[in-house]
RNA sequence: GGGCGAUUAGCUCAGUUGGUAGAGCAACCCGUUUACACCGGGAAGGUCAGAGGUUCGAGUCCUCUAUCGCCCACCA
């Protein structure tokens, strides 16, 4: 037969997959405006919208990248091939300090020059370039991998549109007075030069010593500590209020005239934080320097007091430690308590240091005046009163949001339950400049440069997160949006069109980041949930379960194994048997064993179609007993399968179609067939079985593996329209 | 310190609501006038981590223990 000339030869996906990438982004068939006008998806159906969660341009996509992609694209090519109107929304990710960070370094290394040497506007060009040829090899991969993205309405954090709701939402939360700009002690990261979020400390277990000493002679407390050059910063002792060793001393003050070149003025306070069994049971308060001690100092009105600068050096007037680097100053005062006799003992323990998550500078806690969302102030909204917690929270216990899998709701509620303010300013360039400005003492919120020339805008930029936490409706046209254009086409109604999303579908280390963010944001800003449903997947590891990273060696990239085994067979070892928030190994024999696969759908489909020629619809009713028999117990399959799809199980769906076309059409049916057609027996109903079999299966297979399937298909006789816009069988 | 997960064939893992233990890879035997050797058939391999409990019935539910892993907190 002619038209499957191709069939003859083996298998070669590398030769089919960019040319059908091509059918399907020229058909207009991602974009769902088009659907409706072909008639593929009903104007009145229900729709299914999902944002892709936007890869960070720093970099290229690794395996699981190609996981994310793998699970996303099945569900939305099934939901579009159920008839929905179904919009998949891509888009790329600033990541501001990462982004920032990693350019840093690069010119570091070229150049020899830092960002300050180029000045802001000259270092955010090579920002932007940067960002933009990762963006460019980020899409390629997408394409690779089959994702039926709507590329019509592709979206950057940092472009215009995504700017105005960024600003938007901050003066809105800046008019409600839920952003604040305050003096506290931040995370400072001395290497990158900026605050960061609790989120973005990671933290190493590393060896210190822990010291216990006097600050003076006569003082009579000892206290440990493994900072002792922060010690300069002491204003109190606190100890337990039941301690009675020391309740003798609470309420006084010790004046020590030399504390390693400094005068300290110490309190002795009681406060029921201190652990009395801990090292002496008394802890030296640095309210400066540290977020606890801050903590203690507000309560007992405690003096700050700064020793140590934004460059970790100290800030003292000492001539001991001046300028000192906070790890030279450490060896200075051990060297000073020691001379002194002060120093009781050093023992050797283990502890966690903070580092910067994007830099790797070690934390230091600094106060800073910068800009906090707060999560704990009360605020109206339809006549109750809430907190941005509170509205957090809400959207679980009600049940409105349900996290798949249901364990990860209890990890999300107990991480907002403990929730501090979120600081969101960053002293770094590359992201949206907050939209503040100053005249003298004046100050003012808003989208636009207010009238005069005197207004200075506000320096720092806004935590990634912050843009990220609106991805879902300001990929929509949020805050532009017309209620009354309802059910009309055209990605300017998007937002009452698509959303709230149907699914997020995104890794489960990003849980607290940004899922949690998005429901703020989305809560606070629309009065919508962002979501229904978060499809949470696990980490993608190597075949000896350790993480895959770049420093390890072990790094996977999925182009190559694309070009080795095929997309669809990436797609089918990352998908089957991976429950949701389950980790995943990757391996060669994985990727190797799925090639087999579809080798084997090719043949078998060459089988079929050789054997049943022209052959075009399966005209079932005419079918013998034992041949309807089987289609019967196919359909028993299908229900299955979709019961699957529906709840996503699509880690058994894949399974199942996987071992329903191998060991059962494959190796008995067509075996089955095969004796029949040697005897001549019952022809027809034999052709029409493998025909509609085969058909049928190619419309299950493809949410999985679209290009193989896709390709099949074409060769069909009576194949009029492409697969992935075929309906799903039921 | 708090929480979560895992433990099933030599290896990697499935097993959705409790109903006679499954797949892939590896190893063993047989088969190539063939849709496919990127294959087919067959056989082998498991007191489902351990102990106890609920049940007519437990890999699945409950309790405890052990080992491994992850997350959160951060004791100064």
């Amino acid at each position: 037969m002619q038209e499957n000339e191709e069939l003859k030869k083996p298998y070669n996906p590398n030769e089919h997959e960019d040319l059908i990438y091509k059918k399907w982004e020229d058909s207009g068939f991602f974009n769902p405006d088009v659907c409706i006008e072909k008639g593929i998806a009903d104007k009145d159906a229900d729709y299914f919208s999902i944002v892709l969660p936007p890869p960070n341009v720093t970099g290229t996509l690794h395996m699981g990248s190609a996981f994310m992609l793998a699970i996303e694209d099945t569900m939305v090519r099934y939901n579009r091939m159920l008839g929905k109107k179904t919009l998949w929304v891509p888009g790329t990710d600033h990541a501001a300090i990462a982004t920032q960070s990693k350019v840093e370094k690069l010119i570091q290394k070229e150049e020899g020059k830092n960002r300050h040497d180029l000045g802001r506007i000259e270092f955010l060009k090579i920002v932007e370039k940067f960002a933009q040829e990762n963006h460019d090899t980020i899409v390629t991969q997408m394409k690779k991998m089959g994702c039926s993205l709507d590329w019509s309405r592709e979206a950057f954090t940092l472009d215009e549109k995504r700017n105005l709701a960024v600003k938007t939402v901050f003066k809105k939360m800046f008019d409600d007075e839920l952003i604040y700009k305050g003096h506290r002690v931040v995370n400072w990261d001395p290497k990158g030069q900026t605050t960061i979020s609790d989120d973005e400390i990671v933290y190493e277990e590393r060896k210190a010593t822990m010291y216990t000493f006097k600050y003076s002679p006569d003082f009579p407390i000892a206290i440990s500590t493994t900072r002792p050059e922060t010690k300069v910063g002491d204003t109190a002792v606190a100890v337990n209020p039941d301690d009675t060793r020391y309740q003798k001393y609470i309420g006084q003050t010790f004046e020590i005239k030399d504390f390693a070149g400094e005068r300290l003025s110490i309190k002795i306070i009681a406060d029921k934080e201190v652990d009395p069994e801990f090292g002496t049971g008394a802890l030296g308060v640095t309210p400066a320097h540290s977020q606890i001690d801050e903590g203690i100092a507000q309560r007992h009105d405690l003096p700050l007091k700064p020793v140590i600068n934004e460059y970790a050096r100290m800030s003292v007037e000492s001539s001991l430690l001046k300028d000192k680097k906070v790890t030279e100053a450490r060896e200075i005062v051990v060297g000073w308590l020691k001379d002194k006799n002060l120093m009781i003992k050093g023992e050797e323990v283990s502890q966690n240091v903070s580092t910067a998550e994007r830099t790797g500078g070690i934390i230091e806690p600094l106060p800073k005046l910068q800009w906090f969302i707060n999560v704990n102030k009360e605020f109206e909204r339809d006549g109750k009163k809430l907190t941005l917690k509170k509205l957090m929270l809400g959207v679980i216990e009600k049940e409105e949001i349900n996290i798949i899998p249901e364990r990860f709701e209890k990890e999300y509620t107990h991480w907002i339950e403990n929730l501090r303010d979120w600081c969101i300013s960053r002293q770094i360039w590359y992201g949206h400049q907050i939209p503040v400005y100053y005249k003298g003492d004046e100050i003012y919120c808003g989208l636009e440069k207010p009238e005069g020339n005197d207004w200075i805008q506000d320096e720092d930029t806004l935590d990634t997160w912050f843009s990220s936490g609106l991805w879902t409706f300001s990929t929509l046209g949020w805050p532009h949006f017309a209620e009354a254009s309802r059910g009309k086409p055209g990605p300017e109604n998007d937002f009452v069109n698509y959303h709230p999303t149907t699914v997020l579908e995104t890794g489960y280390d990003i849980l607290f980041f940004w899922v949690a963010r998005m429901i703020l944001m989305s809560t606070y800003a629309t009065g919508q949930i962002p979501f229904e449903n978060v499809y949470l997947h696990g980490l993608v590891r190597d075949n000896q379960g350790k993480k895959i990273s770049k420093s390890l060696g072990n790094n996977i990239d999925p182009l190559d194994m694309i070009l080795k085994y095929s997309a669809d067979s990436v797609r089918m070892a990352l998908m089957v048997g991976t429950g949701p928030g389950n980790d995943t190994k990757i391996s060669e024999e994985k990727l190797k064993a799925y090639k087999h696969f579809a080798n084997k759908i090719w043949n078998a489909s060459r089988f079929v179609l050789e054997n049943t020629g022209s052959l075009q619809t399966s005209d079932v009713g005419s079918l013998t007993e034992k041949d309807q028999g089987t289609i019967k117990e196919y359909k028993e399959i299908v229900k299955d399968i979709t019961s699957d799809m529906e709840s996503y199980r699509f880690y058994l769906a894949a399974d199942k179609i996987y071992h329903y076309f191998w060991h059962t059409f494959a190796d008995i049916i067509i075996e089955d067939c095969k004796k029949r057609i040697k005897e001549n027996d019952e022809a027809d109903s034999v052709k029409a079985l493998l025909y509609y079999l085969l058909r049928e299966q190619l419309k299950l297979l493809h949410p999985f593996m679209p290009f193989i399937t896709e390709k099949i298909w074409s060769l069909l006789p009576d194949s009029k329209n492409l697969l992935m816009v075929e309906k799903w069988p039921n």
